[in-house]
DNA sequence: TATGAATGAGAGTTCATTCAT
DNA sequence: TATGAATGAACTCTCATTCAT
């Protein structure tokens, strides 16, 4: 959760995001709506006014522009499912279990909103290379998460000790990512935690020694 | 490669890429070259024309609008690349090397073309959705080469029987994928192929009886 | 100085400049000092409010509107010359005396607040033409009184006879003028009135018979 | 005269003033008389544009922005009437006529081109101030001309020794200033290089010797 | 085929003003 | 009296696309 910056030009609304009315909420739910439906670049800054019911001005008493909002919407939604992350993964001990229930995380993360799926599967990776160095932080503070349980694992003995880190990260990472993808991309709604088992076993096994 | 195809408005130009001076792949090429740049988005068409040496109003004589350059740049390549990919794993027996193959040619092609590279993973998701529907066949040709193999090696039993070809098909495609973006972000440029049997020998590993 | 006066909208706030913390000629002050800055145009409303250290809103309770606020402020400044400039003056026999004494009048004035000095010769003109029309009754009561000492100049003698009134007045004007806009554009902060016993001496020499 | 300028954000257009059916010099014109008609803040560019029958994009075509749309007319104007005075005023020897030719020139091509009197008298200082450093240079050319005026009549000794140069060219130049104002806010319209010569009458009799 | 000047719809953003508290 | 969050009209500028040459 961020809160409206204070005044750089001159965002002028109270910091916390609970305040004013809930309007701050419901410009940053209007607008993970709105980018999922229509893209970010073909949305229209008075859609997602319209959809939060409140003035096109209103929006930039939060936000500083169409790019923040999109970022802010991202990155949000990105904190909490790090939080949750660390919570759970803290409580576990075996790094296979660990990725196995990050496996199910990310898939329930984005599984149970499609719209803020859409946003993150269509918008973030433009974002990391074209918009305002997305906090790209985030994405590293999720990979760590991998990482650390690899590196575990090897230590451990239950992962080969010849792979390497980063690669092995990103097979775990794209393999989850591709699910959430080819699930935004399908028309039927199936349920895409389902396949988190699926992919864990593949990958987890893919790694063993 | 693709030449223009008629459509409703009959385009005006010949259909022959070679002809014109070369002007189309001219075109074509300035296009990937402006668009791993600035983004689609953020490239102008003047840009593109500046880039090739034309006038703005001759991309229009080869493409009906600015989307459709970005479509033909993206199918065009993926073409080439389908063109080689069935050729060579037509000639290899074993679905393992099969697949590791593919990995190979997967990361060889986008590593030996950075600017290719970067406007395949940065707006082909977008054009996925957003766009005129992308040629999404060809990406399904590409899965099917997969699943194919995938298949070959299930009745051949020496990939796991219980494996889902679809999300199976996902964790190959998304490991890689995932390596071709992290190259691509990477400032330090590294020899994109050289992880290909990285890659290759956790997802076979994950895959194998 | 003018109190805020009641028109139409009938203004919500005592008419007492002095009442009120003082807000009235904070916020007045203010005025000055951010439109000098920055401009009548470029100058925000919630600026002066920023600087007069009240709610934007406040403002809207001495002064029906943004515009109000720069014509206010001009008269008051101009009130304030115009009472001491008759004061003076009055007390001043020779039509010589009187002029040569208003030119440093004016140069006193303006030279002493390089803020009001710089709104007067900025956005007067302005306010002239295109603003609610600014009390240009203030300017011709100015010109009223060199127009007088003219008169009686030539009335005495001591003044050319053929001195058309109106021309004569504005040569007498437009040079000061353009000593104070010289004075404002000019980097070095020199002594504005220093200059008056110049200008009049070169106005006054071209008046005699 | 001033071409449009090479591109800096791309303005694409024959570098020529009289090229392009004359839509250069009609946008200027149009923009002198909206300018003029409304103040440079309150005219739209779209206002502009109808005037000169040209679409909004045009103008953009050779202006970089509104600003310089402003002060390209006052420019073009200003070099026009300074290549006009320098040849004039060559031709002259007594410094005296001199300046009373200059005070002819200066109300002969103000008081011929209301509208660009307006625009210059209302919005000229604005922009020294607060545009883009608008080609000060002109207006020091101008007085550079009267000044070397004024020192030479001192070394002929027809102009008082004591005189200070910049103070007397800020009389000379002020009173016509002063002149033209008074002309552009009255409602008759007489004709202002009548008054030519009455200045020159006070000034000039105010240096002498 | 090729050009590039011209078009004009369109959208992000600002900010004077209001009004519920 | 005072506040400042909210409003929404307004306006500049961009750029994909066209078409006369």
């Amino acid at each position: 959760m961020r809160a409206p910056k204070a005044k750089h030009t001159r965002l002028k609304v109270a910091a916390r995001p609970g305040a004013a009315g809930g309007k701050y909420q419901r410009i940053l739910d209007a607008a993970v709506s709105v980018f999922a439906q229509k893209g970010f670049h073909a949305a229209r800054v008075s859609d997602v006014a319209d959809r939060a019911s409140v003035a096109d001005g209103t929006i930039y008493l939060y936000f500083r522009n169409k790019e923040e909002l999109l970022m802010t919407a991202i990155s949000s939604a990105f904190d909490a499912f790090m939080i949750q992350a660390h919570a759970e993964l803290d409580a576990i001990a075996s790094p296979s279990a660990k990725l196995r229930r990050l496996a199910h995380l990310h898939l329930e993360a984005l599984g149970s909103n499609r719209d803020l799926a859409v946003v993150f599967q269509m918008e973030l990776r433009q974002s990391a290379r074209f918009l305002t160095p997305f906090s790209h932080q985030q994405m590293v503070e999720y990979f760590n998460l991998v990482r650390a349980a690899i590196r575990e694992g090897q230590a451990q003995g239950v992962f080969r000790p010849q792979l390497r880190e980063k690669i092995t990260a990103n097979c775990f990472f794209g393999a989850l990512d591709e699910m959430v993808t080819s699930w935004v991309l399908d028309e039927t709604n199936y349920q895409l935690s389902d396949v988190a088992d699926s992919v864990a076993d593949i990958i987890l096994k893919g790694l063993e020694t």
